[in-house]
DNA sequence: CTGAAAGCGCTAACAT
DNA sequence: ATGTTAGCGCTTTCAG
């Protein structure tokens, strides 16, 4: 049923419907309801959206793109957080939020043609690599775009943090601890899924914005504590989940020379690295301190509560969807922006177990 | 630019420009590639999606429609799941997942028009009463459809639970535990938006189909155990969060005659109530014993750990998503189906006060 | 292997 | 207040 045989069976032209639904002021009200009872009553539903958008030249769709496969994001509180910012925003603009569907392909990237076949008004390119083929893809189309937690792309809005500040301001505290041993388990430095130790060629050509400006700020707070980073060992995980994390820690927890202190690049991370610790019988903070990053709620009802960067992933979200809204509507809206981190110490960092035996308990 | 500017530019016809995209056996290897260097050479990204969905007649894209704001369901672990093992599949089938935008309208439903105005192949719906309009608005669209936790329609596959008889299973192990003063913290009986406890009437005439068939469970349980149900308090919650469940178990514990087991809807709102009971000193479940309805992670590590209604939304989300496929494709699918659920107790139920105190010391 | 014709359903711009 | 014309960008069908 179409726009056409309604107008047909009516004896009026195809405007005449079109306006009804889309210029009541441009009609009689008796007409109006004429025609909407003309379609009631031949199961026409209103104009196609295929056919509107495509005169139109708008879909009415804000399409995000995810680094990972889409299932990831909702296994991830810091992105679910990030959506429902998005999405308040999105649907009070009244504008479709569209999962981009992009299965991965061999090279452990995401499918670049995915951008290609969207049909949306703008992209959210969220937590996506440097030199993904799919980012490049979708800033080809020249359609709005706002990235989040990226570097800075000439012309593309961006929100973000400063990643490397937090890392360092993270690595400090356990620094002034005491800590001298320190772990890092990271997440991904490439899309290429690989997971284990990386070296330090491997750490500098990370891909991932994040991940690279991560480990900077850590490194250059252990560097300034004049400890050698290359001694730190830094342990790789292809995704954002405690089941890495666990993984991770066992890994660097059974190295020779162990650890006193871990530094992970997310809560969930962080999460995994507390449960490996309470499997090897290690106490946290006694043996083994542990800072996180995000500052989810589930870090802060954890057993024993997590030290942590908190970020504010819901503003985060609804910056960046304020950002397109207004780039969309061609108004000025917020510009490229940095929000706030902040250091949350809780209960899983503690000076290291040589030190607190010499405060503790061995005076004379 | 367009694909026939690129034909235009390349002397050859638009078909084939478009056959290099979409039927590359249907064109020389040589030929191919000119098509896409020119491409390049003039920012052509292939195929505008909106002319190609126009043209085919399918857009490649599901919708979800949701009974709250979007926001709201990356608040409630229950529905991130879902949506986790729905958009597993639909990225498996390479379709996208529009979250369709549908401002709620004064009467505290969710606007019908943004059923009409979606571009997309099919729905799932998620969690909508029964006399939603926008639920009809989507169901006259003669687009498949896959309804979920809703009662059956003719002719609309669904995906649910056995709500009454897993709600009754709930109910019957608190009155075994020896309860006999219970309480109900529900969520939504109407979309309207009240909040307070509901009478018989309201009961009765709920129009979601998840309450109106826990609470006949509940009823049933307690009916069979030779308890007056007009006595038992339903505190009705406008939504599933903890702060609601909070406030619910405010209410219900200042009753003159306190309950001593609450069956809430949700872990979300148990959640609440376990908070509420802390503030309160009330111990659980030495003073008030509260069964949850969901089993999400947050139940398992709460403080004491949830006794709840497990089932497995994750489960649901693929379900959903495997009957929509297969739908869409023409093809034989998974058929409607009740998910299997289960009880599972832990720490956050015992008998009550009167039987503890009995039990436990006053031996003759 | 390549192309011509036709039309998917709609609405902006311009009449009347 | 209503109608006419044109064309958004693409691909199906059929013919070479």
């Amino acid at each position: 049923m179409t726009l056409a045989r309604v107008a047909g069976e009516l004896g009026v032209s195809a405007m005449t419907v079109s306006n009804a639904y889309n210029r009541p002021d441009r009609l009689s009200g008796a007409l109006r309801e004429r025609v909407f009872e003309t379609a009631d009553r031949l199961g026409y539903n209103g104009p196609d959206p295929v056919g509107r958008s495509l005169r139109r030249q708008r879909t009415d769709v804000v399409g995000v793109l995810y680094s990972n496969p889409l299932s990831y994001a909702f296994d991830d509180p810091a992105a679910v957080s990030f959506l429902r910012g998005l999405s308040a925003v999105t649907e009070g603009a009244d504008l479709g939020l569209l999962l981009v569907p992009a299965a991965s392909g061999s090279s452990g990237g995401r499918d670049p043609r995915a951008a290609a076949q969207a049909a949306v008004d703008g992209f959210v390119v969220y937590s996506m690599s440097d030199e993904e083929p799919l980012l490049a893809a979708a800033l080809g189309r020249d359609l709005p775009a706002v990235v989040v937690d990226q570097p800075f792309r000439e012309g593309v809005p961006f929100v973000g943090i400063d990643d490397e500040a937090a890392a360092r301001e993270a690595a400090g505290h356990l620094l002034e601890l005491g800590h001298e041993r320190l772990g890092v388990v990271s997440f991904a430095l490439s899309p290429d899924g690989r997971e284990g130790v990386a070296d330090l060629g491997r750490q500098g050509g990370a891909a991932f914005h994040v991940s690279r400006s991560r480990l900077r700020g850590y490194r250059g707070a252990i560097e300034d504590a004049d400890l050698p980073w290359p001694e730190v060992p830094v342990y790789e995980c292809p995704g954002s989940t405690a089941a890495l994390g666990h993984r991770a820690a066992g890994a660097l927890l059974s190295l020779q020379q162990r650890p006193t202190a871990i530094l992970a690049s997310s809560d969930q991370l962080a999460l995994g690295v507390l449960a490996a610790a309470e499997e090897l019988g290690l106490s946290v903070p006694g043996d083994l301190s542990v800072v996180g990053f995000d500052d989810v709620p589930q870090g802060a009802v954890a057993d024993p509560p997590l030290t942590t960067v908190r970020q504010d992933h819901d503003e985060k979200g609804s910056l960046a969807g304020r950002m397109l809204v207004s780039l969309l509507r061609g108004e000025d809206g917020p510009g490229p922006r940095r929000l706030p981190t902040r250091l949350v110490v809780r209960a899983s960092t503690a000076p290291p177990p040589r030190l607190r035996a010499a405060t503790g308990g061995a005076l004379p």
